[in-house]
DNA sequence: TGAAACTCTGCAATCCTTTGCAGAGCCGGT
DNA sequence: ACCGGCTCTGCAAAGGATTGCAGAGTTTCA
């Protein structure tokens, strides 16, 4: 039922090499040729059988991508650009969810092993031992975690932690609450180192948390930043900023008249909260593109010259309505 | 580099076929040997080269998601079940996007159609000419779709937009907006189907729309429904739903208590909002499993007695705080 | 005119598995 | 002692493509 080359070549007049490099290598052929040949294919809607190539070549034409959860907002906007990119290049990529899980992951790692060139991990919940485990089944490039000898594609989230530091004390907060995510996460180490490295005399942090980086967490994290007196909140995430703002709405604090928010991420939602959240966007996209771009490179490269290992994205400060100069008490 | 079946037969001292055996059909192989061949391949990590047997069995394991748009939040959650079903099934799934564009998800079936045994086509766009074109290219599942022969999941929009119209009018609504979505959409077809079955003498709908089912279609929705003077809204999804709220608020129209809103899908977000939008939940995830039931189970059986083609999920009205008794004028 | 150098094409091996067929060894029955 | 029937294993073909090698035909140049 499938045409398969072979079937061209008969139909062509041709041999099944001769076939393969109309495809493969045009300038092997002579130009008569390959054009009936090109026209015949199409004429059947021939298409060659990748599973049957990469056997040979040794190479699938497929990558990888693991989430730790697509129900997080975040990561569908990266895999968008995975996907795209990734097409573009003439890829097919396969999907995972691993559920939170590293052992989750590592299995999937090993399974999609034999099937891709390459696999992109988002936000890998890996630990490094762990990592061990999967290094050399396969290519590996990461999301928003820095491996060591891997290519890499940052967030950049210490700047865009800078960005929002100095937009708070530009508004003249003075006392501003950190809430962390959960403390094994790279993400949450890394917006904490951008908090110290932005800091300021005039400023003083009060660290809270970790809390899980969901809506369900604001609540409880409201409570305790409202008990420390701040006048400004600096969430791990959106999702945790969003329930800190439902929380201070339902206690009848005003944002951002009361109490500023900002979050963290961006995420489709954040810009329809009521009020619309002051967040830091970061370029999910173009990150999942560009762990596109870094793969490809791995695998073309000749292997001695290795190409970038490291891409940093920067993060933009979206200043919406969430926050304002504080209250004077 | 990696591990062949060659390898493990070496290392075994028996035949690649003992070796495929003591996998494929255990009975086949004595148990003392296949204890021996399994622990030999476990311990040299080996793992069946999957296009390797897809070559010669026909099957590939794949399955292929095709949705129209990963940053609309209604996919990924059809997504995350689609993926831990396929996985549990065995098989990897490959994803895709086809950008809301009908052509590119044609090429894209076509593309895929080799590497995979079946695909499930999510909210698809694709006209029925077009639907023409691809059909037997390769074995597929519609999810919120209904085509002929094909099996299908729905979502019973139908019913959940019975149960809002039943919520509005208990609360004594007696003027209710209907926004409509796109209008070649088969789910705006559906959801309005739902809103004729369940019309009632004593509650007059206006319908308005179409809208872009996003956000930044709300407000112009908003104002519309406004100017007609109705008590309540009942939106396509709850994006646009979401939008509507954002524009009453401005407007200074308070949610629930000047006007209604209830939206489609129950999205993340729809909790998070301010009020809380009461909307029509549909069970993704679970959509998303029926769907891979489907596939295996259409691949699986002999192809006489077909399976059951369309499993239809029923939907649940979620009443949050955006609805209430209407103002008495 | 002949040899060398190209250009183009086909043959056949190869990639990793699965599977039909047949052979080897063993058992029980006559 | 022999034969039929099991159970278990191996040989070899097949599946769809790529590619090194060699051969056929053509061109170039001395």
């Amino acid at each position: 039922m499938p045409v398969t080359i072979q079937d061209v070549a008969r139909a062509a007049g041709v041999s099944v090499s001769t076939v393969s490099r109309a495809f493969t290598v045009p300038d092997l052929v002579k130009d008569e040729t390959r054009q009936h040949v090109l026209q015949t294919a199409e004429r059947l809607g021939y298409r060659p059988n990748r599973a049957a190539r990469g056997l040979i070549t040794g190479k699938t034409g497929n990558f990888g991508v693991i989430v730790p959860d697509l129900s997080n907002p975040f990561f569908p906007t990266v895999l968008k650009g995975v996907q795209a990119r990734a097409r573009e290049a003439d890829y097919a990529v396969f999907l995972a969810d691993c559920d939170e899980n590293a052992t989750e992951e590592i299995a999937l790692v090993q399974a999609m092993a034999k099937q891709v060139d390459g696999v992109i991990l988002c936000s890998s919940r890996m630990s490094p031992n762990q990592l061990e485990r999967v290094v050399g089944t396969t290519s590996l490039v990461f999301i928003n975690r820095q491996v060591r000898d891997h290519p890499t594609v940052l967030m950049g989230a210490a700047g865009g932690m800078r960005q929002a530091i100095d937009h708070l004390a530009a508004l003249g907060h003075r006392r501003v609450a950190f809430l962390n995510g959960p403390k094994a996460s790279w993400s949450n180490r890394e917006r904490r180192r951008g908090l110290r490295q932005s800091a300021r005399y005039d400023m003083e942090i009060v660290e809270l948390g970790p809390f899980a980086p969901r809506f369900e967490g604001g609540p409880h994290a409201a409570d305790l930043a409202i008990a420390e007196g701040v006048t400004a909140i600096i969430a791990f995430n959106d999702l945790l900023a969003l329930g800190v703002m439902s929380r201070l709405a339902d206690r009848g604090i005003a944002v951002p008249d009361e109490m500023s928010v900002v979050g963290f991420d961006d995420i489709p939602m954040a810009g329809m909260a009521t009020p619309p959240l002051t967040t830091v966007a970061m370029q999910n996209e173009r990150a999942g593109r560009a762990a596109v771009d870094l793969l490809v490179n791995l695998l073309t490269v000749s292997g001695a010259e290795a190409g970038d290992l490291r891409r940093e994205l920067d993060c933009q400060l979206i200043v919406r309505a969430s926050t304002s100069v504080p209250a004077r008490s």
